[in-house]
DNA sequence: CAGGATCCTTTACGATACTG
DNA sequence: CAGTATCGTAAAGGATCCTG
């Protein structure tokens, strides 16, 4: 008598869930889409930039993130040829493909903070 | 010399990370996708069928986090007239506004697995 | 400058048992 | 059935200091 709880324990939704573990995997944790939004804006961008621009992100966060994120291909490593040395972080092309998923949850966020204003926030 | 850094730094980003933070606070946890995913497929399940349906979350979890679905009004949860009692959980409409976030969350996790299988997993 | 090492706190999560 | 209570572990995150 029970007809969804059925009929959608297909593969489709099997496949679905591993889908949706799978990127968590990649982009869980505090800071993963901070880094990955700033660079698709800034494009290429030092250490020191990243820092500065996620407000509340420490050295050690920043590093391990994005030694995550490279090790995913989503973000690019790049040292450059200076006096002391110079990191530039960039986007891959991989990394692009997150950028209309980013897109949605930035204004997704956006709405929810009006409709919270909107309500003086119960 | 420094152009994207100092010109992102604008507002505009402000409220982007302000935003991604904002969705976040919602989103984040391990079972909150799967569960709202779930309750869109499904429409409308009981706690059981939660239970079945979404891989490995404890009774503790699932009840932990529909609360704080319910709390941000992304589910609802209606007392069935029942002994022993049921209840049954679904999406509200403004739940509904995060499909078209969570189909791309899947989609991306499923073009992930399969550029991981076509490379052999390195 | 870019990050590693260390230490510490906090939160997330899970297993099990219990209750109206 | 639908949770709550309790307990325990593991992971995440942060502060500070150090180094090539």
């Amino acid at each position: 008598m029970r007809k969804n709880a059925e009929i959608n324990a297909t593969p489709v939704c099997q496949v679905r869930m591993q889908a949706i573990s799978d990127a968590m995997s990649l982009l869980s944790g505090k800071w993963k889409f901070h880094i990955l939004g700033t660079l698709i804006e800034g494009n290429t961008l030092g250490f020191m930039d990243l820092l500065r621009e996620i407000d509340g992100i420490g050295t050690k966060m920043l590093s391990k993130e994005l030694q995550d994120l490279e090790m995913n291909n989503l973000v690019s490593r790049t040292v450059m040829n200076t006096k002391p040395i110079t990191v530039e972080y960039s986007i891959t092309e991989y990394g692009k493909t997150l950028s209309s998923l980013i897109d949605e949850l930035a204004n997704w966020g956006i709405e929810y903070r009006k409709s919270v204003y909107e309500k003086g926030n119960n």
